[in-house]
DNA sequence: TAGGAATTTCCTGATT
DNA sequence: GAATCAGGAAATTCCT
């Protein structure tokens, strides 16, 4: 599971989980029941889903379509940039620019800036897909009064069922935005690698520090029950009309303001990079991906762009497809969106390329001599083949 | 808890 | 000379 962070939104309130599962609650208060089914559905999002979408749907709808643009990932972001690409011109190198555009990062940038990043036909083309996005009626906000105790114990309630047998903590291990104290969260389960998490919990930190919403007519969200505690979530909207994208905390700022004892213990995957074999360093740079959960091995993401033309920006193609032969257009492209994929902003095609060729000798991909970049799919390498791929409606 | 799997990173040398 | 390929080695986390 990718764990990140939990946005249940609800009028700019939020409530935050150490999982990922963004959700945005629909206007008319819905029952609870269809809430959690599809946040149910949302949260498996990397696992079964993967799965049941293969089985059920021909055509699955983007995750991303069923999230509010404010409660985007990083990985919704690009999704969302890749499937607006389609008959640009854009240049797939520039994802290197956007790679870390998360959602509310994204809702913050003013229509110049959007087109400042990517160009101005595709930046116009996004700011406008956006705006659509952000207008759908079920993102629409909940009228706070809708928000109640009882629905946020409904919510643990059923986290408690959920964790009873998968390990994910209960909104009650998380107390986020209590007055006059710093967020508390049981640093076990903080301390996961969940860099997303961090990042949502820093927001939360800094933001009810900044607009807790304890006060007046508020009070009575923030004070409910112990289970979870609304704190602000600035929203595009109650910013100013200039974009402050400057002056959102970067990443890199996140990271260094996290005290070192709230920061992951354990050391990234793979062999630390030449320079911070110092533990005390290495320990503090928060990286990043753990073991790849199943079905996401680097074969397959190569195989799901390949096999899903809609989904590759000109990144990949086909050299021969009945014979399995690929060739990368924009390798370091490809390299990056992995490396989104695992969390890891220092994977390059150089590195992607020496995991490409261990799949040789596990007869995943087999050698094309003497063509650079060109691969071919080998036979144990399966879900690439015409005849296994189910056909697009 | 040990061992294996799957990378990730670094490196050197060869080839294009 | 830069980019890419090839593969050994070491390191790490996750899974069984």
């Amino acid at each position: 599971m990718d764990g990140s962070v939990l946005f249940f939104q609800f009028s700019g309130k939020a409530v935050s989980s150490r999982w990922r599962l963004h959700y945005s609650i629909p206007m008319a208060v819905p029952s609870l029941s269809t809430v959690l089914t599809n946040a149910n559905f949302t949260m498996y999002q990397n696992g079964m889903t993967d799965l049941l979408t293969h089985i059920t749907s021909p055509v699955p709808e983007q995750q991303y379509e069923r999230i509010s643009p404010f409660c985007w990932t990083r990985d919704d972001v690009l999704e969302w940039i890749s499937e607006n690409m389609e008959g640009t011109n854009f240049d797939a190198r520039s994802i290197n620019l956007a790679w870390s555009l998360d959602g509310p990062s994204l809702c913050r940038m003013s229509q110049a800036d959007i087109m400042r990043l990517f160009g101005p036909q595709l930046g116009h083309h996004l700011y406008q897909n956006l705006l659509k996005h952000k207008a759908k009626p079920e993102f629409q906000s909940l009228p706070e009064s809708d928000m109640n105790e009882n629905l946020c114990e409904l919510l643990d309630n059923f986290l408690f069922g959920l964790n009873s047998e998968m390990r994910f903590p209960l909104l009650s291990t998380i107390t986020l935005g209590q007055q006059n104290e710093g967020p508390s969260v049981k640093k076990e389960e903080f301390c996961d690698n969940d860099f997303d998490l961090r990042l949502g919990l820093e927001q939360l930190t800094t933001l009810s520090d900044t607009v807790y919403y304890s006060e007046n007519s508020d009070s009575e969200l923030s004070s409910s029950s112990n289970s979870c505690v609304f704190s602000g979530l600035r929203t595009p909207e109650s910013t100013s009309g200039e974009s402050d994208w400057e002056s959102y905390p970067s990443n890199k700022q996140i990271k260094t303001e996290m005290k070192d004892e709230e920061y992951c213990q354990r050391r990234p995957r793979g062999r630390p990079p030449k320079g911070s074999r110092d533990h005390n360093r290495s320990f503090t740079t928060p990286k990043k991906s753990k073991h790849a959960p199943r079905g996401s091995h680097l074969w397959e993401f190569i195989r799901d762009i390949l096999v899903h033309p809609e989904k590759n920006p000109g990144l990949l193609k086909w050299e021969d497809r009945r014979e399995g032969v690929f060739k990368f257009l924009k390798s370091e492209a490809v390299a990056q969106m992995w490396g989104q994929r695992k969390k890891n902003s220092s994977m390059t095609y150089e590195k992607l390329s020496r995991a490409m060729r261990y799949y040789y000798k596990r007869n995943i991909l087999e050698r094309v001599d003497g063509r650079r970049l060109v691969y071919k799919f080998g036979r144990n390498a399966s879900g690439w083949r015409l005849s296994e791929v189910s056909p697009v409606m």
